[in-house]
DNA sequence: AACCTCACG
DNA sequence: ACGTACGTGAGGTTG
């Protein structure tokens, strides 16, 4: 069977462009020829022939000068603000095609579509053709048959649809894919749809009456608003019908047999990529030397020489690389150390760790990618990592790339071409067995990689005015964090045994219980089978509008219907239980090591806001609220002789946003030191502060966070069970009584927009590209970000600056108490009896003045022999 | 693998 | 007219 991939060429270019173009820079050659949407797109040729192998492929463009339908006019309307730097690069993109053996095509009065539409009828039409179809537009899909599917692109990867998935999400054929346009519209396509219908009532008539046809030849039987919005809008969706429509019979001057792919002419390759500077193409494509004119080069990763580990000059700055395999790295295995020291590679065998010790104890200058894993993964070779000044993991966070536990996501997005861990050694279920010349090689080309982009990165930190953020934190917290992992915190193990067995008692009575209010047995923890037995059989009462045709039965909803049935109290203390057992009972005991301790990993480069996220387990997430915290609270505990310190900084986050808002009366609160819940309340309700009632303090306290969260007032309304009226009442009064906050929300909004990201104080940068979307929710959401990002993030700056200086405080003073824990915003250590006083001291002063704010810092310190009494 | 639910800050 | 609070991780069910 014979297979032809048909691309969307003008969707990919399109793609490239926009992907880039909104951080606002567009990337040129030294001339200042745009190259955006170039590199995009060459790469994703690059990986549809890595990935395919095709035999067969033909990539369609629109002429972009006549096109077959009236509406053309529209179109180019919708068009026509197709940027400059876009179109001139399309010309390059058709030259670059050539030369890579692929072919294209492109015709008066057709677009793209047409031409895919037509060749996979041809293909459909012949029995020795299968076809795939490559493109991020979802009108294509309407040309889905048994043997043609279409690869629909998403942002990083892709989904396949073919006829059986496109039936199970949409109910409908895939030829009713121009059904659905007709009456939803496509924006981006100019597809003006009917009026008011959106995908949700689209898929609901369609699926319903069949057709538009058949819709509107019954639209007698429709009720309400729908029936006149499809009346008014019966012209506007018959036009839609038409535009959306691709033309499946063009007459095509070449067959399917002409789409043969021919392979790459180097020659050609090597001219069209040096002018456009791409210079990582050119070295992933081997085109760097002198090539010749028929050879077609395969790709290939590393051509670097490789010298005897014992070679390797100690006293010359080098880069290295542990290659290491296994889901949790700390307890993963090493597989082999790669090092790079700018010409020469070198590899050290497992077995030699040991025997190179001074490789890493060296005081020479040294390169890695992430240092925080290198450093726990050789504690047990008792090896110590010295003079490591660059770990490339950070600096790429920093400068806002994906950073994955492969590192061959970074180097990709950086243009280097590393393959994937998966690629070369399989997954769990199914390993590749790797011979030690690849293992070499691979291993070296990553040590070179981190060599290579050193330069790079430190440029980016520069540009960023990220490097005090990068040398004076970052990289100092990596010893802390490492420090604290390796420690772990102690856990009593019988304790958490009979407090999982004693919930385990109260699940199954529970258990017995709820099957006989329901008079059923059922899965308690399928929502799908809850909602059944609460909202069908027992017929209680939902208390929200159904959305999706789905019942929630999250806690606010049962919430609401507590008082109908006293099932639904048993149900959420049920809930309660099992996730008190499952997660915090077995699963903590699940992860207590052989010292009688849980070492939890935190990961420093994944969140957006500047964060440390905690995993296997995660220990920021451990219960706090309720009573039942205690029982999992408790089971930590400090060593012999010991307490536990817990410092944690009081509404850092407020004093933050505060400080940055100038928000004077905010502000004063907290010089004063006063409850800032009850002073927010007083200043809004206007009354003086000793008339502050509760529900006023938690009426303020609610507003307060939602000022973090990027306040909205149907999220107010919902958090506070309040009408959205009543919530927007509140925030206006918010607003007045606390003059400047308002202007600087919409001051930061602003720059937002115009810079395409915001900064923490200490210049962290996050980029939100969410700011440019068309879609009112998705840009809401990037305006929510934009201003809660600088909090948050301000915030985990303060306590990680603070952590470094804690951290290499204790160890110079030589004090025997070791920070344990990271919560956000607090910490915990374990302190030795001796040092309380002077340990509780020192986080005190350390934490609040770790950074200078226009208010206080203020943290509350307590002490206890577990974790539930020192908090 | 995606979704739901819920634990934390 | 949209359909929502910000940032995480993990376990369970379901397709």
């Amino acid at each position: 069977m014979k297979k032809i991939l048909l691309v969307d060429g003008n969707n990919l270019v399109f793609r490239s462009y926009y992907a880039t173009a909104y951080s606002g820079v567009i990337m040129r050659n030294s001339k200042g020829f745009p190259t955006n949407a170039l590199y995009g797109f060459i790469n994703m040729m690059n990986r549809i022939i890595r990935e395919e192998n095709p035999t067969y492929i033909l990539v369609a463009f629109d002429k972009g000068k006549t096109f077959r339908h009236e509406a053309y006019q529209e179109y180019k309307a919708g068009r026509s603000d197709t940027p400059d730097d876009l179109k001139k690069q399309f010309p390059v993109a058709k030259e670059v095609l050539n030369a890579m053996g692929i072919k294209y095509h492109e015709m008066d009065y057709y677009e793209a579509d047409d031409i895919i539409g037509t060749l996979s009828s041809l293909a459909h039409v012949d029995p020795d053709f299968d076809c795939e179809i490559i493109s991020s537009d979802k009108d294509l899909l309407q040309l889905i048959e048994d043997d043609v599917v279409v690869r629909v692109l998403k942002s990083n990867d892709y989904l396949i649809m073919n006829h059986d998935k496109f039936v199970e999400t949409y109910g409908v054929e895939p030829i009713r894919m121009i059904d659905l346009k007709a009456l939803m519209g496509d924006a981006s396509d100019n597809i003006p749809g009917v009026a008011g219908v959106g995908e949700k009532t689209a898929i609901k008539l369609i699926q319903e009456y069949g057709s538009i046809d058949n819709l509107y030849a019954n639209i007698d039987s429709i009720k309400g608003k729908i029936k006149e919005k499809l009346e008014n809008g019966k012209e506007a969706c018959y036009k839609s019908m038409e535009l959306a429509t691709i033309v499946k019979d063009i007459s095509l001057p070449f067959t399917l047999e002409d789409c043969k792919y021919t392979g790459i002419q180097s020659l050609k390759l090597k001219k069209i990529l040096e002018e456009l500077e791409f210079h990582s193409l050119l070295k992933k494509y081997n085109l760097l030397g002198d090539v010749s004119p028929v050879e077609v080069l395969p790709v290939k990763n590393n051509n670097v020489i490789e010298k005897s580990i014992s070679e390797l000059d100690t006293t010359k700055p080098c880069s290295f690389y542990i290659e290491s395999k296994g889901e949790v790295y700390s307890k993963s295995d090493i597989l082999g150390i790669s090092f790079y020291d700018g010409k020469f590679g070198y590899f050290l065998d497992k077995s030699d760790i040991t025997k190179y010790k001074y490789l890493f104890e060296g005081d020479n200058i040294k390169y890695t990618y992430d240092l925080k894993k290198c450093i726990v993964l050789l504690h047990s070779y008792d090896i110590s990592i010295n003079s490591c000044q660059f770990d490339t993991s950070i600096a790429a966070y920093l400068c806002d790339y994906e950073v994955k536990d492969d590192i061959s996501f970074v180097a990709n997005a950086m243009g280097y071409d590393i393959e994937k861990f998966e690629d070369i050694y399989g997954t769990i279920k199914r390993p590749i067995d790797v011979s030690s010349e690849k293992l070499h090689e691979f291993t070296i080309s990553k040590a070179k990689f981190i060599y290579d982009s050193v330069d790079e990165l430190k440029n980016k930190l520069v540009e960023y005015d990220e490097e005090k953020l990068f040398y004076d934190i970052e990289m100092r917290l990596v010893n802390v964090l490492a420090d604290m992992e390796l420690t772990g915190i102690r856990v009593d193990k019988n304790y958490l045994e009979n407090v999982r067995d004693e919930l385990n008692e109260k699940i199954i009575s529970l258990e017995k219980e709820i099957y006989s209010l329901a008079n059923q047995e059922f899965n308690i923890n399928s929502p799908q089978q809850l909602s059944k037995v609460l909202f069908v059989d027992m017929q209680i009462p939902y208390p929200k509008k159904v959305t999706n045709g789905k019942y929630s039965t999250s806690k606010d909803i049962l919430d609401k219907v507590s008082f109908v049935h006293p099932i639904i109290d048993k149900i959420l203390e049920y809930r309660m239980l099992s996730k008190l057992y499952s997660n915090y009972a077995v699963g903590l005991l699940n992860e207590i090591r052989d010292d009688g301790r849980i070492h939890t990993i935190y990961t420093q480069t994944l969140t957006r806001t500047g964060r440390l996220s905690s995993i296997s387990p995660n220990l920021q997430n451990i219960p706090a609220r309720d009573e039942y915290s205690r029982m999992v609270r408790k089971a930590f505990i400090p060593d012999n002789d010991s307490v536990f310190l817990s410092s944690d900084y009081s509404q850092v986050e407020l004093r933050v946003f505060s400080s940055m808002a100038n928000a004077t009366q905010m502000m004063d609160a907290f010089i004063e030191n006063k409850d800032i819940h009850s002073k927010t309340a007083s200043d809004i309700y206007h009354v003086p502060l000793d008339e502050v009632t509760k529900s006023m303090r938690r009426t303020a306290k609610a507003v307060n966070f939602g000022i973090i969260y990027g306040i909205s007032s149907f999220g107010l309304s919902e958090d506070l069970g309040i009408n959205v009226s009543e919530a927007k009442k509140f925030i206006d009064q918010y607003l007045e009584a606390f003059p400047g906050i308002s202007e600087y929300m919409e001051r930061e909004k602003e720059l937002a927009y115009k810079n395409g990201y915001v900064k923490t104080l200490m210049n962290r940068r996050r980029v939100i590209p969410e700011l440019q979307s068309k879609n009112y929710m998705v840009r809401s959401s990037g305006e929510r970000m934009a201003l809660n990002t600088p909090i948050q993030g301000t915030a985990a700056d303060i306590l990680k600056k603070a952590m470094v200086e804690l951290y290499d405080s204790l160890n110079e003073k030589k004090l025997k108490s070791k920070i344990l824990l990271q919560v956000h915003d607090e910490l915990i250590l374990n302190v030795h009896k001796d040092e309380v006083d002077v340990v509780k001291g020192l986080v005190r002063d350390i934490m609040e003045n770790a950074f200078q704010l226009n208010v206080p810092l203020k943290v509350d310190i307590e002490i206890g022999d577990n974790w539930y009494e020192a908090k």
